[in-house]
DNA sequence: TTGACACCCATGATTTCCCATGTTATTCCA
DNA sequence: TGGAATAACATGGGAAATCATGGGTGTCAA
């Protein structure tokens, strides 16, 4: 299954194109089937002011649960046909790039930069100035200084 | 499988033609084989005031499972056939364009425009205003926030 | 005739594809 | 180990294809 991790910038054109780091590109699942879709599934994140984005085969999990009901409440079902109508299919172009559609670059401050920000099965794209300003509030956070080595510690009741 | 995301406004000429966005055509199953049904099949959606659509196989494999009664009340399989004598068969034109019935244009509220929503296996078309309605409500809602990365928590009683 | 409908073509706008180039990272060899 | 050769990547622009949209025409039936 893809993971992201690590923090990359790069530039937007001014047809709205960014590449999306060749790392994620490689982490999504590769796609020799031919006429399978090549790219990501990217939604607006209103909470950060950001745009989470995932891989195509997440969303075909999520959709299978959702069409076999899988232990989800009506409310929980509205909720995710909500992410769905709200989510964009991005696909990459012969150079790995793609269109961020306005409405994403204005929900997310985007400007001539994007940052692209992996956090496990799903990365987010920021501008820099969000991406700045939340990690270093982040950091002064109570965990906003633990290490590599405290992660496996946390959650099962192991935590601080 | 045929799935849905995304949502995209499309005009209603004054014929009643709609385009059908290229990406869910794409998404619809490939109809390769001569004679087979080149469209869409789509059912009033009374409780929402839209419409909703699907592939022509999704209705094949309702009807097989109806057929050979796989785990069916006979409410549910009442409840099929009511739902399939509703629904109606909408082919393409040329350019990939649906005509609206009228009874559906009425039935969702739809002048000259149709907001066509993915929502997983199955997409809806609503008039504009309805539809920004719903989602603004919907987004209030206790679940209306989640996020992309947020999917995963949801049903096998994980959800917040 | 008068619609309703399927089919064909035309057009503008957008998007996709393709090629070129600078820059960074990696490999290879002395 | 140093440094050059090579590859990978990010970036930019223009050409070509796709898409949404509109209109016209012919056919069939009411």
């Amino acid at each position: 299954m893809a993971s992201f991790i690590g923090t990359f910038t790069n530039r937007v054109d001014r047809k709205g194109r960014v590449s999306v780091p060749a790392r994620f590109r490689a982490a999504l699942a590769a796609p020799p089937a031919a006429g399978a879709f090549n790219g990501v599934v990217v939604a607006p994140n209103g909470g950060l002011g950001a745009i989470d984005a995932c891989d195509r085969q997440r969303i075909e999990d999520t959709i299978d649960r959702l069409d076999a009901r899988d232990g989800l409440t009506p409310e929980e079902q509205q909720a995710i046909e909500l992410v769905l109508s709200d989510s964009e299919e991005l696909p990459f172009d012969g150079e790995g790039r793609i269109i961020l559609p306005e409405r994403f670059t204005k929900l997310a401050g985007i400007g001539d930069r994007a940052v692209f920000v992996g956090i496990g099965r799903v990365f987010q794209i920021w501008s820099p100035e969000r991406r700045d300003e939340w990690q270093s509030r982040a950091s002064e956070g109570p965990l906003g200084q633990i290490g590599l080595k405290d992660l496996w510690s946390l959650g099962a009741g192991g935590a601080a």
